[in-house]
DNA sequence: ACTTTGACTATAA
DNA sequence: GTTATAGCCAAAG
């Protein structure tokens, strides 16, 4: 498994992994790959990612309020609430709304494997 | 090789 | 409930 160069590569596979209308934290994608308390360094690779012209939905990566916090890094500071609008996610005041209700954990999402309703 | 930063999180007050 | 501070680790300067 891993084989990968950096650990901004695995930053970018779970960021890729986010279903459409969902979102996670940084801390909930650190965890996923062992880094636990560094979820700053999901943020540094997500800057990086603008750089690596990677498919990666940085938009749907939000911290741990649901907040917007990394909107300013975008193209401009309303494409990531635009995005997330586009994606039926409803945002109010740079924040998410209901983002317990469309959090998407990839630690535990991918551990289960199996959505059986 | 050392210092600074950085799109965060948890705990304390 | 909020606000302040410390911890975190890796990459860029």
């Amino acid at each position: 498994m891993q084989g990968s160069s950096s650990f901004f590569e695995r930053v970018y596979e779970i960021a890729r992994l986010i279903p459409y209308g969902r979102v996670t934290s940084y801390g909930a994608i650190a965890g996923c790959l062992g880094l636990g308390g560094s979820a700053r360094m999901v943020g540094w690779a997500m800057n990086a990612a603008h750089t690596q012209a990677l498919n990666v939905p940085a938009h749907r990566v939000v911290n741990r309020n649901g907040l917007l916090t990394g909107k300013h890094h975008f193209g401009t500071p309303a494409l990531m609430q635009q995005l997330l609008e586009s994606e039926g996610i409803e945002v109010v005041d740079d924040k998410i709304v209901g983002f317990h209700d469309c959090f998407w954990d990839p630690a535990t999402e991918l551990k289960i494997n199996n959505n059986e309703f």
